[in-house]
DNA sequence: TTCTTTCTGGTAATAAATTACCACTGGTAA
DNA sequence: TTACCAGTGGTAATTTATTACCAGAAAGAA
């Protein structure tokens, strides 16, 4: 095998950061990396981290202009579903009621009318396809 | 100051594995966690890494007959909520809809209708309080 | 008692992550 | 042209995380 996709669970403190941060805005320059970071080390430990990511299978970069713009291998979705559902077992015992329920505790002040309607709908979809 | 307690996102790979493990299994000795983990090193390894958690603050021990039993210092809804809540704007954006959107894209075939109605009640309460 | 097993304390050795340095390239503006 | 930036490639140095080793205490079996 040429090199193998490391897990984004093996990851040091700033690979996990760095990684996590692109996920979040989605594709970004070294330069981007060290703006968004709340507690920035200097521009050439991020690129070599980067560089490190990319090595290791979880980021590729393409040129734009003079610079490389860096993006996930691993879709948005995939890593997500697998960060939540390894969060749901370490903290709700896979329970999806208990983890609504979490969600729910943290951003109640934060729901609008809009989101509510919405959870609704999820809730009655569970429902058909549950049976 | 005496020892700043670090936060859990401050730490390497094995040090967040076996926290997690802890937190998962509520309180465990050092061969609880060697047991217990899927790719075990070896049982000094563990020892050390739970000693320098407990160095963090993280963990505290008392003793259970001749062994030291740790557990968390930071309560279980403490925790899943940090965390949680640094998923939601990793990969969300926020949005508790979103969220709770991929929760049952994950597990929509392990949810019973008690479940369903549990989850209900939260949005009947939730608009309550909104307003 | 003696042997064996399982634990702890202290600390050394190794591996990995993180930071830093130097040389070079391409663009751009004076 | 010349003089900057702002970026990359390659690699060295340092710090931190991880693994391993050795000695001794406590408990139980023979």
């Amino acid at each position: 095998m040429a090199k193998k996709k490391a897990k984004a669970s093996d990851l040091g403190r700033r690979e996990r950061q760095i990684l996590e941060l692109i996920y979040k805005i989605g594709e970004a320059s070294v330069g981007d990396v060290l703006e968004q970071l709340p507690d920035p080390p200097a521009y050439d430990s991020v690129r070599t981290i980067i560089r490190i990511l990319e090595g290791k299978g979880l980021l590729r970069h393409r040129r734009v202009g003079t610079k490389y713009v860096y993006r996930p291998t691993q879709s948005h979705e995939t890593a997500s579903r697998s960060a939540l559902s390894h969060l749901m077992k370490t903290f709700f015992k896979g329970s999806a009621s208990d983890t609504v329920a979490a969600v729910f505790d943290i951003s109640s002040d934060r729901l609008s009318d809009e989101e509510l309607d919405q959870l609704e709908k999820l809730i009655e979809q569970a429902r058909k396809e549950g049976r």
